[in-house]
DNA sequence: ATGACAACCTGTGGGC
DNA sequence: TGCCCACAGGTTGTCA
C-alpha cells in the first residue's frame, strides 16, 4: 500500500495529535511483523513524551526524549489516531496508548512492517538510503552519475533504496510516463539531460500526490483515516490496455523484477 | 559490485 | 457456488 507520499500523509495526519503527548502504555498483541517487535517496547516507550515526526524515505520516525519510534508500513500497514477504548479489528497489531484517552493504531495484515527502538537516530536499515527523492541532492547530476555503468533497467534503478529513498512502484511507472522514458531502457544508457527530466517528474509526481492525501488503491487510510485522493490521476499505473491520455495508444503492460510495470509505447522511448 | 530471484504473509479477484 | 492460482503499495537476504 503505501508508498513515499502516504507515508508521509501518515505522518502529517498524526503529528499533530501525538506531539507533546506522553505515552501511557505500548501494547503489542503481535509482535511478528517484518522483524521482531522490541519485546520491551512498552518499558521503553511507557512516559516518554513526543517531540517530533518525522520521515526518512518509507520510515515514520516519532522521536521522543528517551528514543525514536521507526515505524515501516510496509505493504499493507496503516498508523491511525483513535479512542483508546475503540475496540480492536483483526490485524491491530500495535497500540501506543497516550495520555489523553486517545493511541496510535497500527494496523497491518501482511505483516511486511515494521517497529523498531532507536537511541539515537543511526540505525543499518536507514544507513544505505540514498537521498530523499525530494531533497535538492536528489537530482539529474545526481541520478545520472549513479547510473554510469548499470545495465538494471531504469525503473528498478530509480526504486533501488540506495538510489533515492523510497520511490515505489506506483509513482516510478508515472514519473517514467512523464518524463517519455522507456522503464526497460537500461540506466546507464540514459543522458544526463533526461535524467535531468525524470528527476523532476519524480518530485512532481510525489509532490503532487502528497498534496492528494496519497493513493488510495484498496486500503490506505491516513492518520486520520480518510482515504488519498491521487488514484484518479495515476497516468499509467492499473490501467493496462487503456488508451494513453496523451496519444491514446493502447497502454502496455510488462513485468519488471516480479513487479508490475505500465507503459505507453508510443510516448515512453 | 551487480543483478536475478526467493522469501516474508494475508487478502482478493479472476478463471474454470 | 467453490476452488486454486496469480498477484498486490516493500524490502532484505542469498546466490551466481
Amino acid at each position: 500500500m503505501p508508498e513515499l507520499p502516504e507515508v508521509e500523509t501518515t505522518c502529517r495526519g498524526i503529528a499533530p495529535h501525538i506531539v507533546g503527548r506522553t505515552v501511557r502504555e505500548a501494547i503489542v498483541r503481535e509482535p511478528r511483523l517484518r522483524w521482531p517487535v522490541p519485546a520491551k517496547l512498552n518499558l521503553l516507550m511507557s512516559g516518554a513524551r513526543f517531540l517530533s515526526v518525522s520521515r526518512r524515505a518509507k520510515y515514520c520516525l516519532l522521536a521522543t526524549e528517551r528514543g525514536t519510534l521507526m515505524v515501516h508500513l510496509g505493504m499493507s500497514g496503516s498508523l491511525r489516531i483513535m479512542p483508546a477504548d475503540t475496540p480492536p479489528l483483526f490485524h491491530d497489531h500495535i497500540d501506543v496508548v497516550l495520555d489523553d484517552g486517545r493511541c496510535l493504531r497500527y494496523h497491518d495484515p501482511r505483516r511486511f512492517g515494521s517497529f523498531h527502538w532507536l537511541e539515537s537516530l543511526q540505525h543499518p536499515l536507514l544507513d544505505h538510503l540514498g537521498p530523499e527523492p525530494l531533497s535538492d541532492t536528489f537530482n539529474g547530476a545526481y541520478l545520472y552519475e549513479r547510473s554510469r555503468g548499470r545495465r538494471i533497467p531504469v525503473k528498478q534503478f530509480i526504486m533501488d533504496g540506495k538510489v533515492g529513498g523510497g520511490v515505489g512502484n506506483i509513482y516510478a511507472n508515472e514519473a517514467l510516463f512523464m518524463a517519455g522514458i522507456h522503464p526497460a531502457r537500461g540506466a546507464g544508457r540514459i543522458a544526463a539531460a533526461r535524467y535531468e527530466q525524470l528527476a523532476n517528474t519524480i518530485k512532481q509526481v510525489l509532490g503532487d500526490a502528497i498534496e492528494q492525501g496519497g493513493t488510495t488503491l484498496r486500503d490506505f487510510v491516513g492518520g486520520d483515516g480518510s482515504p488519498g485522493y491521487f488514484a484518479q490521476q495515476l497516468r499509467v499505473y492499473g490501467r493496462d490496455g487503456q488508451p494513453c491520455r496523451v496519444c491514446q495508444t493502447q497502454l502496455k503492460e510488462i513485468r519488471q523484477g516480479g513487479r508490475s510495470t505500465v507503459l505507453c509505447p508510443q510516448c515512453q522511448r
